[in-house]
DNA sequence: ATTACTAGCAAGCGAGTAT
DNA sequence: TATACTCGCTTGCTAGTAA
C-alpha cells in the first residue's frame, strides 16, 4: 500500500489486518508509538490510564490484551511496566496510514468542461494583475476560462495543494476583496485557478487563469473538455 | 500538523479530537470514507454490516451515532440509507493521517559514532565494487566507515528510505552474498550504508561507504560524531 | 509503590419483530 | 424489501483489594 518496509531490520513477516482487532486498544497503542517507535517505554498503569482517560485496571487489562495479540512486549514489575512495540504492531500502524493516505490523498486529476463566463473575468483579472503576477509568477492573459468541475474531486485536488492567499486592496474608489487560488496546470499549461470570495458563479465553477489565452491556444470551445493537475 | 485546510471549501471552524469518540464507529466511517469522501453515499445497512462483519442493528446504531456527532448527514429511507461525510468527519480522518504520520516518518537525521573496523572492509568492498558502482551511482573508496549507531533511529530512517539491492554471486571460487543498502548522506558528501547479510560486527554498527576516503577528507577519527542524512 | 484479581454494574450487541 | 425498537445476554468497565 505504497509502504515500503524492510523485514530484514522489522522482521515482520505477515500483518493481518490493517487495523488492530478491538478498537479501543488502539489508542493505547497509538500512545505507546508515540512515546517510542522502537525504544523500551517505561511507565505505570495509573500515569497511561489518567492520559488515555480510563482506569489503571483497564490500562493493566489492555496491556496484556496487546501482548496476547503479539503487538506489545511486555514486563511488568512492582515499580510499573515496560514494554516495546513488536514489528506487528509497527506494521499495523503503516498499514492504518498507508490506509488513510489512500483515502485522503489520492488522484489529483480532475476533469472539467469550459463554460461561458459572463464576461467580467476580463475586468477582474485586470485589476488583480500585478497582485496576480506577484502570487503565482506568471503574468495572466487578462481574461479567464470559466470550468464547470466535479466538485467533489477539486475538494481532493485542494487538499493535496498549496492555497495562495491574494490580499484585498482599494482602487477607483472601490474594494476589492481578497481571494485564494492554487498553481494548477491545464493540459500542459501551467496556471492557476482562482477561488473568488464572492462570486457570480454557481459553486461548481471556477475560473482559470494562465499566460496566454487558452481558448485560442489550445482551441476551446464551450464543452470541451479538459483535466487539471 | 502539516496538513492543510481550506476551511472556505471545507467549512471546517473547529475539530475537536484526533480520533473520533467512540473507537468501533471509527471502522464504519473509514469504511464511508472509502466510498466517498465528498459524495453523497447510497447502501443499506445489511450490506454494510456484512462488510464490516457486525449485524444489521448495529450498523443503523451505528449511523445515528455518527449523525448525532455532527459526523454524516444521514438521511434514511425505507430502501436504505444516504449519507455523506461532513467537513467534522473529514477533519477527524486528516488528524487521524498527521498523528500517524508524525509518529511514523520523525526526522531522518540519525547522529553515529566512528568506530574502527576489523579491517575487511577494503577486501570486501573491492570484490564488489562493479556491482555497487552500478547500484549507487559512485565508485566507492576501497573501505568502509564503520559507525555505531543509535538503533531506533536508524530503523526510522530506513522506513523512509528505499532499499537497494545488491546481488550475490560467485567469484574467485566463493560466494559472495547479497547485500542491502540505502543512499544516504554523512554530514555534505554522498554515500551509502551497507547492511550485509551476514556481519560480524554488533548490531548497532553499521558500514558507510562514499567516493572517497572519509576518515581523511573529514578528519574523521574514532569517536568523531557525525549525522547520517 | 506497583500490577492485577474479583465482583458488581454499565454499555453494547444482535435476534426477534414492529413499522 | 428497508430502518430501527425491545430486550435478553455478553462484553467490558472500575471500585475494592490481594499480592
Amino acid at each position: 500500500m505504497g509502504i515500503t518496509r524492510y523485514s530484514f531490520l522489522l522482521n515482520v513477516t505477515y500483518i493481518s489486518n490493517p487495523f488492530i482487532p478491538q478498537a479501543m486498544k488502539r489508542d493505547l497503542l497509538l500512545y505507546l508509538a508515540k512515546r517510542g517507535l522502537f525504544e523500551e517505554i517505561n511507565s505505570t498503569t495509573a500515569s497511561v490510564s489518567k492520559a488515555l482517560k480510563t482506569s489503571q485496571q483497564t490500562v493493566s487489562r489492555w496491556l496484556r490484551i496487546l501482548a496476547d495479540q503479539g503487538l506489545i512486549e511486555l514486563e511488568t514489575t512492582n515499580t510499573g511496566f515496560s514494554t516495546t512495540l513488536t514489528p506487528k504492531a509497527i506494521g499495523s500502524l503503516q498499514d492504518g496510514l498507508a490506509e488513510l493516505k489512500d483515502i485522503l490523498q489520492p488522484k489529483t486529476e480532475v476533469k472539467g468542461k469550459v463554460v461561458s463566463g459572463v464576461g467580467e473575468g476580463r475586468y477582474y483579472v485586470e485589476r488583480y494583475m500585478d497582485r496576480l503576477e506577484k502570487a503565482f509568477g506568471f503574468k495572466p492573459y487578462p481574461g479567464t476560462l470559466n470550468l464547470k468541475i466535479d466538485m467533489p474531486r477539486l475538494r481532493m485536488f485542494c487538499m493535496n495543494e498549496r492555497m495562495v492567499r491574494v490580499q484585498g486592496f482599494k482602487k477607483e474608489g472601490r474594494e476589492f476583496g481578497a481571494l485564494d487560488g492554487m498553481h494548477a496546470q491545464l493540459g500542459n499549461v501551467k496556471g492557476a485557478i482562482l477561488f473568488p470570495k464572492r462570486t457570480s458563479h454557481p459553486e461548481d465553477i471556477i475560473e482559470f487563469i494562465a499566460p496566454n489565452n487558452l481558448r485560442r491556444q489550445l482551441k476551446l470551445k464551450d464543452n470541451s473538455e479538459v483535466k487539471l493537475r
